[in-house]
DNA sequence: TGCAGCATGTAACCTGTTACATGATTAG
DNA sequence: CTAATCATGTAACAGGTTACATGCTGCA
């Protein structure tokens, strides 16, 4: 079988640009920049490297405008293969770990998924994200309460921050799932 | 003057835990893997290396335990250089790029503070924390009013946990702000 | 003509990941 | 004795940061 690509945060907020509209490095860059997307590095030291692996990867075509000139601008697109991968990467089931430790790639992942999975998937995935954040929550709880008196007092408040990041995150994945239905009620989704 | 020592998140990890007491790299790992500092790599690979740096830079020392053997337990210690540097990081100003890229960062300076530095250098870290947080906020705010319209369903609900993360965050720094002024009251700290 | 902004790139460096390897100690 | 756990490490690799470099384009 193919091997199991394990996408890079960064490479994986190109993909799913790309998987909106063609767009050249420098249109990315101002997107790292300007938008809430500013998590992500908009250095060309990270960009113009990522797209040269993704290509070469097969997963984006990058095509020359302006071709008579020393200072070409390319614009990439999102080849077939490479939308059936990021398709099969949104779909994948939300594990615990992803929750302790990959919190932003879970968001960047539901972020695209709209355009590109049906309903019942992307409500599949608000309900894991759920399971597993407040299954997390409950260890967390679990360690304030025993080790609080053992803590000083920020590290006491560190630890409730963590809870309330969490609590905030299990919430809005409750609220969300509830638009969801909502908009889009009973019958399955597109795909 | 001496060069900016720009820690990295594993790094400072260590040396925040270290300056609780002193610890080998096998109860640091263990730390890392069960306690909520779960999101630091407690891989091997990782830590090894990273108190190697530490000790070459002079911040931590290593001793030597149970020498006899070829297997020997190592137990690193905070210099009087590594400590002092620590302090001085953790007293660095909240700029609104850290609030926005690493905020992981901050929160793991905060939770080391109240055994190093003063109350009031406590409160100006939380102000701070508030006002760059609650400014970004307002950034996130005025980007969904005017981009939500163009936004897919999944693509405005994680632009919406951003800001739910962020309010959070917000409400957390102002309410240990109050706690901390009511358990610490009037006069200035210790430092 | 000159400057700001468009647009792409490279090189050195740092750090983390994964996988592997090794030996020591202790409980059953 | 032997398995689990303690304890430390290395090597290959991937990806991001910072700093630097270069050329094109439109406009004042």
């Amino acid at each position: 079988m193919e091997k199991q690509t394990v996408d890079s945060p960064l490479g994986l907020a190109i993909i799913g640009l790309l998987s909106i509209r063609p767009m050249s490095g420098y249109d990315l860059r101002k997107i790292f920049l300007t938008t809430g997307m500013k998590a992500f590095s908009a250095s060309p030291g990270a960009i113009y490297p990522a797209l040269r692996r993704l290509e070469k990867d097969g997963r984006i075509e990058g095509t020359v405008e302006r071709k008579t000139t020393l200072r070409p601008r390319m614009v990439f697109t999102l080849s077939q293969k490479g939308r059936a991968a990021f398709v099969e990467s949104l779909t994948r089931p939300v594990k615990r770990e992803d929750v302790v430790r990959r919190m932003d790639n879970l968001l960047l992942r539901f972020s695209f998924m709209s355009e590109l999975v049906g309903v019942d998937k992307i409500a599949d995935f608000l309900r894991a994200f759920s399971t597993e954040t407040e299954g997390y929550l409950r260890e967390l709880e679990a360690e304030i309460r025993e080790y609080a008196p053992g803590l000083s007092f920020s590290g006491r408040a560190a630890l409730k921050q963590g809870i309330d990041s969490f609590r905030a995150n299990a919430r809005w994945a409750r609220k969300t799932l509830a638009e969801l239905k909502e908009h889009h009620p009973k019958k399955g989704g597109k795909k």
